[in-house]
DNA sequence: AATGAATGAGGATTCATTCAT
DNA sequence: GATGAATGAATCCTCATTCAT
């Protein structure tokens, strides 16, 4: 019987190594052979658990659904009022950010735009753009709850409060990446949940 | 008697159609060929013009570099209060990414990462760096104008406040060019900034 | 201006090369490579002329369709009797398959037969089919003629003669390239059309 | 107690499988990994049966020079007139191509030429040839005896009309199996050998 | 100035073969 | 005996850049 391998976890390994690589130096300047040396295996061997580049991307973006997701439930089960959900959703969803040095932003940017799109390509899009949408939408949820509390007020506008609420924090994170303002990306992002939240209170 | 040429212009129109393609997709995966398709010259003429496809991103920041300072001469010219001066700064800001289809943050990534970065290369991320300080710094000088005017709150602290400025109109671009919310840009925008400034006014 | 070359030319050139390489070693096994070295240029020019290997044997298919065509204009303008014309065909065939050490019948085992194939494997394969059949066909028509005026007997099978007549020559080339009787190509096809003509005749 | 297994029919079993991929797809573009699912079993386990990719390739060959062998002692000694034992030897070589898909002009084409060749190939070359040559020189004593028997005219060249038929054959299964004409390959054959007889009968 | 032919390094991918289990 | 993970050489192809015209 040949070497015993796990299989899954091999692929989440590969795809830990190639997402340190893509964020430092961009998806397509990243080639197979650093990911497989950032693993210590020989180049093909990447091909015996994906099956192109591209799909190593896909595991990513699966990951981070996965996480996404869990992460989720867990604050949903929680039971905290609307306006803590949101604090510590987007406080999670930046710290993974700096964690693992990526945004759904960069998937998106790493995508080659072909024309036609391959349905490899479409799936993918597809995957970043649902888990976007749930995102917003859970915030949303969050923000209507709020204003049915009292917590925020009622003139607030829960679809365009959680795309904003989204986007400064993506925006933050990027922003910080790239070695700007803010230097300490906690303290901007919680800097910025007071004074949006006093915002949407007022 | 040699044909007459325009060289800084031919140098704008190239960088104008490159930033096109390197904007839809992606620097790395927009060859010369195809920039000099758009342009409607041969290949080998882009280099009589440019030293390198890096060389492009480089006009491509200048020329950023020059709009923007113009822009906030303009505005510094116009005696606004610096709630008016901040909100129309970064509307315009806005406007400019949609035109054109691109971002700072864009070009950061354009930039291949070598190791070690060739002079280039360097003063391309310094020239970036410099014009997003300069705009923070511009803002957070209004920011403390404000201040002082009894516009925003005592409580605010400028250098955050102009980061997350900065933050979230790059981050709402973003998301808007990858058709994710907010659909309307500029509604998104001022949305932002209605909440936001209230928020430091409170 | 750069150099002027006749491209048509060029890949007339390129594919004679190739030709030889693939006739010897087979299509799968030739390398771009190879061919390049064959024709003393790069390998990556070999692209400026082709835009795939597999479009290098198009040019061979469609080289081979023109001759062709040719040739049975030439002979169908040559007003000869109907048991010349299919000799001489057959003759000008078989010696061109030995100038060029190629076959029809080696295109299609060149062929590479994806499941689904793709639209240019279908163009080739329809290609050399149109080919065969329109020889086919052709001496399909001079048998009729023969029988009617009785150089054949009337009992022959058109159709299935001419299928035989194909086979034949095919199958002769391809032993004698292989290194098998007969040694004398010439010869062999001669008398093969010597009895078989005669077997028609009776 | 190790597992029993018949490894000369083992071999036969994997060389039959991969005379159906080699026939379809070619000796080159058919992988090892191919042969194996085939046959249920695992890529490296080919290997247990097999020296290399070109060693089952060897085996085919065997097993065909076996066959023919078999074939031939069998006819010869039924005793029958010449005319009947070659039409009988032509048919059945023409079933077996027909029911493997394979010719031995296919095996040909499937040995790389390397420069020089390896003992390995010349050998494989040596032996088809040997195959080929035998059947010829049967062939070839069949229409001596003919001759002498008067079915066939004094005037017939046994030498190269046995190189005439066995170069038919192929052609015509060679034809056949890429969907040209003739469609019913028996009444190809058969058509072609009542023309073919005729003709040396005259 | 402009062209586009030529180059060759480099990338993704395939696959025969080996070998630890 | 059997397995399939691992290897790395080799393949097709792309493309930034150079340069003769």
């Amino acid at each position: 019987m040949p070497k015993i391998v796990d299989k899954p976890q091999r692929r989440r390994d590969i795809a830990q190594a190639a997402l340190a690589l893509f964020s430092s130096k961009g998806f397509a300047r990243t080639s197979v052979r650093e990911i497989a040396e950032a693993c210590g295996m020989a180049k093909g061997s990447i091909y015996d658990y994906f099956a192109s580049k591209e799909d190593v991307l896909g595991e990513l973006v699966a990951m981070a659904l996965r996480d996404w997701q869990d992460e989720v439930e867990r604050l949903k089960a929680s039971a905290q009022p609307p306006d803590r959900l949101i604090r510590e959703l987007l406080a999670t969803t930046v710290h993974r950010m700096a964690d693992r040095n990526s945004s759904l932003l960069m998937f998106f940017a790493f995508l080659r735009r072909d024309d036609p799109p391959s349905p490899q390509q479409r799936e993918l899009l597809a995957s970043i753009q649902a888990l976007s949408t749930e995102t917003t939408i859970t915030l949303e949820t969050w923000l209507i709850d709020g204003m049915n509390r009292r917590i925020f007020s009622s003139a607030i506008r829960p679809a365009q409060d959680a795309a904003v609420l989204m986007g400064a924090v993506d925006g933050l994170f990027l922003r910080h990446r790239q070695g700007l303002e803010p230097r300490n990306l906690s303290q901007g992002l919680h800097r910025f949940l007071d004074v949006f939240l006093e915002g949407l209170a007022a």
